[in-house]
DNA sequence: TATGAATGAGCATTCATTCAT
DNA sequence: AATGAATGAATGCTCATTCAT
């Protein structure tokens, strides 16, 4: 028993490289045999089909990123330390299992009824949590909670297009620039010409 | 050949519907064919595989974004209103023909040699200029420019995800939104409460 | 158009030889690709699926053999030459095309929605023809009709289990003594001893 | 051992079910599995392939068959009253296991080397016996012993494909129409009009 | 005896692509 | 320029069968 469940993580961890290296799409359950390694027809001890091994995957990293930020904002109260957290707990969870992440953003689209439904509570649940983080900063006439919920939500889940381990910064340097950038704004700490000019020009 | 080079408009129209409603490897030379209308057998007049399909919807769509970004940065000096037009072009773009640019966020790294490397050019281009755009804004210890870079582009990648006509603010009303909370932070306009607990926790 | 029709018969032809020597479920596409002959992936320019392919082989048949029988039945008023009509038909149907005769027998089973209910209709269409055939004959408290009906099809569909080309009689000789055995019953000529005793067990 | 044996008849029943429910080449090891219940493995304690299953059902099935006729035929020595032994044991034994005789009528042809020449025996044997039964009624230049034999079997072997619990007559008053067709003949008690065009046209 | 994970061959079907028309 | 029949490779998936437990 444990070690079907065992061996299933392996499989779910396959599907995972082989979804990320090639997209839902593009890989095939031969690509996934290979990458588990198992035969192709042993794979469907572990699924009826393979939208099932995407909703697998999906269902296991939105858990996942869902209890560890639970537990991240935990204890921690200040609303910048909240949001910080948010960018911190996200980060580091792609830059330890990176296949599992990039399959979400990706592939997460090409996931069918009656899965799509499924995983889609688990979306908003990660969504309104953080969309309750942001939400002390909301200013009515402002920006609205839902494009900065969004924004925030397209920097993290763009990074593994451009991230490069060793070249780019650790998942907590990284977090801190995200969420200085995305709380006080690029222009913030820039020079005094650029932030005079800002202020000077406005129109 | 001006019958022909609309036909071909019209097949790349075709492709760019495909693609964005399957995804490139999700979407067959037939479901092309039914997007355009045209006979499988007849596409091939217009390309010479299906890799060159995505290679021309690509390379069409780039040229498009940094035609309208140069077009609308000239004339445009101050740094905060640049900062703005980069937003209102690229989300104009994406307003207006939306499979296009689905595709290109979606389907790029679909893109095989050696269409990958002369699309990337383009890519590069349009970076850089963002990249020159957002340069007076950078400060040496606080964001890098390449985390802001990607940052901006995280955020305005990631509209065609979540963005719905009629529900969500025009191409303009959502540039402003995210070009502010871009320059100046979800935070700037927080109210009070919020505002002081960040200051406290400031480091 | 009409080299479309005509290939398309040679694939109806490949299926019945396949289905006939395999049966229905036995049959891959490959084994019918090699029977037409023509590659599998070409066969489905000719049918959606599998069961289509059986679905025309045995609407076709149907319609040959209800077309056959009641030209055959034309002015032909005797109830006994009817019956022997009908064993004439069938049989000589059978010789000439046995593979979608035994397709017909052995396969129509393995047909499923919808593509059944439309067969069943030619089904029912055909023994609603040899019903009216055999209907003269039919006496209250006796034999019915449904019994002698189907005991009729009996005889004539089992045949392809056992016929052997050349040492068994041709179509209008089997028919002929088949129609003897069914309208006058074995016994009928059966010798003197045999005939008494049966008399004599009479009930 | 004894309750090996039951278990062996057990499993032998579910081959008998799942192959008269979807056909030898349609059933799946799983479906017999599914039908016994018992695990796919462990079927092959009873067997050493599926082809070997087919055989013990028909083995075992015309084993039945061949005792219960000739215990059927003993003692009788009314010509007519053999035949109708024939009718009533096989339709008896029809009605009390249906899976069986369908599975021998539908998949004996299923069956292969070096199987099919041991069941083959049976099946001459079976045959012969019935063969033997109709012989008194035979005269030379009349309806051949071998067309009236199989004839005989068509009758009985397509009673699967209409009989209809409960609607249709139980085994002895089917037994007993179905003799007095194949003996008399379904002429034999037609009405007078029929019977005289009957008589008028016979040649 | 019995299980169920595992395999490799085979399945029906779809694919991108070619080519005669 | 355009069609659609045709192909061979590849797809997701099921199969009969094996074997460690």
């Amino acid at each position: 028993m444990a070690g079907f469940d065992q061996r299933r993580e392996q499989v779910l961890d396959g599907c995972a490289r082989a979804f990320a290296l090639k997209g839902y799409q593009g890989a095939s359950i031969r690509d996934i045999a290979r990458a588990v390694p198992m035969s192709a027809g042993g794979l469907y001890h572990y699924c009826s089909n393979k939208q099932e091994f995407l909703y697998q995957v999906c269902d296991r990293a939105f858990h996942s990123l869902i209890e560890r930020l639970t537990t991240g904002l935990d204890g921690i109260d200040d609303p910048s330390e909240r949001v910080h957290t948010v960018f911190k707990s996200h980060l580091a969870y792609f830059l330890e299992r990176p296949d599992e992440l990039i399959t979400l953003t990706e592939d997460l689209s090409s996931l069918e009824a009656p899965w799509a439904s499924r995983v889609r509570v688990l979306q908003r649940q990660y969504y309104g949590i953080v969309s309750d983080v942001l939400a002390p900063f909301a200013v009515p006439g402002g920006i609205s909670l839902r494009v900065a919920t969004m924004s925030l939500f397209g920097m993290i889940n763009w990074v593994h297009t451009w991230y490069r381990r060793g070249a780019d910064p650790g998942a907590d340097a990284l977090a801190r620039q995200m969420s200085d950038l995305f709380l006080s704004g690029f222009a913030a700490a820039a020079p005094e010409t650029a932030r005079s000019v800002q202020g000077g020009s406005e129109r």
